[in-house]
DNA sequence: GGAATTGGATACGGATTCGTATCTTAGAGA
DNA sequence: TCTCTAAGATACGAATCCGTATCCAATTCC
């Protein structure tokens, strides 16, 4: 019963452990990021409600013990992996070109996606209303609305230099962008492709901040 | 046993019933509407993930009997509540008046948060990714998509008649009004206030139709 | 090489949920 | 008034999940 391969599952779980090569037992980090991995694996294909502490365990080819050892609830499990995968929109460097600038940030949304295979914005409804809402609060007020405050920022000083009109440095027009890829990632597919957030800079974000757009409006 | 007040916990859920009224015992539309409070009431309480047959039961102050005699999952029931409360876009009259049409339309994907307490696209993405996401479709393909289909409807007419730049008439305007609603509802509050849906045309929708806008991107 | 630490397997008791079966009774219709 | 349909209460076995306890083995550190 100890003779037997130990890492038979874990085999189908990871690929990186080939049949016949050693059973390495992973430690550290090397063992989170697998633990991260099958984390969001689960959020994805069974989604967040069907999400177990035994299911998370066999994904990552470890055992609940583990799991248990760091993590004491499954949202306290959830919101620590969103916080290492999540990326951070303050780290971005703004040069001052209004266009460059809303890119990188709305790459930054984009990148929520990507990092957590898709499922960030599942995550984001799916505990709404509860009374801890853990998760839900870790990714919006970590990424989606400092990027929306970055944003803002970012035209309220264009505004001031006279390059977009004054009225479009508002709170609508800087959430714009986040919201068509929140929209995309919910309607269409979960990881936005680059082309998308580029349609959104050239034909939403900038057209609402040229002069004389909007004018008789408002 | 039998002789104590039988509705003794559906008084607690369901004011209408007071104590001393006579024990009415609700069938068809009466218990059918019961029921459906009772999905979005737990669904906004507790959540998705949270939500199970007896808790909804005993919410509308029936038995898990009676749920089980309509609907075999879950899934299914949450999906015929959905049927029954979300508003229909195609029913929409359009009058040809671009700012009222848009208007319109918007107040329909605002009424598919209300009516459902807020939870709509709590639903969204509460199952993403499962085998049968029943609930995640029910709710896009009978209010988003039909929207934004009709908003880019009246765009398109709008530009054959000269009304607004050509180029507003294309899938990203037409999904951006949908998209601000969806935002607000899943980042602020999940019920979206009127002020807000009139603020997305005339601030986001519109300034993005005027001609000369975004001449210089894109 | 040996000791301390951590990963990993397994088992379990308790709680929760599911889905069904059974039975009683209220309300609608004849 | 009588009959039939459906509401509603209750109980249940099976399955699942939680969280912990226990034991063994692989790594790392000394």
């Amino acid at each position: 019963m100890g003779v037997v391969p130990v890492d038979a599952q874990r085999a189908q779980a990871n690929p990186a452990a080939r049949a016949g090569a050693v059973a390495t037992r992973r430690r550290g980090d090397a063992l989170l990021r697998a633990i991260f991995d099958a984390v969001f694996d689960q959020l994805r294909t069974v989604g967040y409600a069907n999400l177990t502490m035994d299911r998370v365990a066999a994904a990552a080819g470890t055992s609940k013990t583990v799991l248990y050892r760091r993590w004491s609830t499954k949202e306290d499990m959830i919101a620590d992996a969103l916080r290492h995968r999540l990326p951070s929109p303050g780290d971005i460097p703004l040069t001052g070109d209004v266009r460059a600038d809303i890119h990188a940030l709305l790459r930054c949304v984009q990148a929520s996606f990507s990092s957590t295979r898709g499922t960030a914005f599942q995550l984001v409804s799916a505990e709404a209303g509860c009374d801890r809402p853990v998760v839900r609060q870790t990714i919006i007020s970590h990424v989606v609305q400092p990027c929306i405050q970055l944003i803002g920022e970012v035209l309220r000083r264009a505004a001031e230099r006279g390059e977009i009109r004054p009225e479009a440095a508002g709170e609508l027009v800087a959430a714009s962008g986040p919201a068509m890829l929140v929209q995309y990632s919910l309607i269409r597919e979960p990881v936005v492709p680059d082309e998308f957030v580029a349609s959104v800079v050239d034909q939403i974000v900038l057209p609402l901040t040229t002069r004389s757009a909007g004018a008789e409006h408002g």
